[in-house]
DNA sequence: TAACCGATACACT
DNA sequence: GTGTATCGGTTAT
């Protein structure tokens, strides 16, 4: 059950603040989706920074176009994207206005409404892979594209909201190179944006990377 | 119009 | 644990 304290989304200004300390400080927080079968709770365990101007690994780097204009509006809204033409992944901007940051939200345990998100999943093993990666996490939700631009700090039912849940505290917090984004985990590691809790479970594995193979 | 982007499922070892 | 197949949307040309 989710206590009446854990009712009241996190404020925007939780958000409006810069993406790296936004993002180990959403670890512990509780995502709270409202279905129309019920609400799903889920804790976050992994997140990703991106910080639109200065981050190539970042949608909004080659400026705003009809897909991110999300990336670039008011912090605390959520920006989904669509994926291999097959998942979606969301996303909560952060920093001011203009800035198009956001945060990946790539796992999270399930502590509510499991019920619900198995039912999504069905090729999920065991509850510890609900929503171990993005694609799953937003899968496990159901959240798609027309969530694109909810914002998660408004009052009342609304369908995504961030509560404050128990934030992990700093020694358990760790940080290493994204996932999947070219350049970072080699030598370069230029960007350790990604933050995860210290042996969490539900945490998606590391994969570096993959070099894409020329088209024939 | 075509190149490019990328997370997962599943088969296999 | 590793390798491979899978696709539609986005963007630049």
């Amino acid at each position: 059950m989710i206590a009446p304290s854990d009712r009241t989304p996190l404020p925007r200004d939780f958000f409006d603040r810069p993406v790296l300390d936004v993002a180990p400080d959403l670890l512990g927080r509780i995502l709270v989706r409202s279905t129309p079968d019920g609400p799903i709770a889920l804790r976050l365990t992994e997140v990703e920074a991106y910080d639109g101007p200065n981050d190539p690994g970042s949608h909004a780097y080659r400026g705003r176009t009809a897909r991110n204009g999300v990336m670039f509006g008011p912090p605390g809204h959520v920006y989904v994207y669509f994926t291999y033409g097959m998942w979606h992944c969301m996303n909560l901007v952060c920093g001011p206005e203009g800035r198009a940051s956001g945060v990946l939200l790539r796992a999270g345990e399930i502590v509510e409404g499991a019920e619900l998100a198995r039912i999504r999943r069905l090729s999920a093993r065991n509850d510890k892979e609900l929503a171990k990666g993005p694609a799953r996490l937003a899968t496990a939700l159901g959240v798609g594209r027309d969530l694109d631009g909810t914002d998660a700090c408004a009052a009342g039912e609304t369908p995504i909201r961030i509560v404050a849940g128990t934030p992990a505290p700093s020694h358990q917090v760790r940080n290493g190179p994204r996932t999947g984004v070219a350049g970072e985990g080699g030598n370069g590691d230029v960007h350790p944006w990604r933050f995860w809790i210290a042996d969490d479970p539900t945490v998606s594995p590391y994969r570096a990377h993959a070099p894409r193979r020329r088209r024939s």
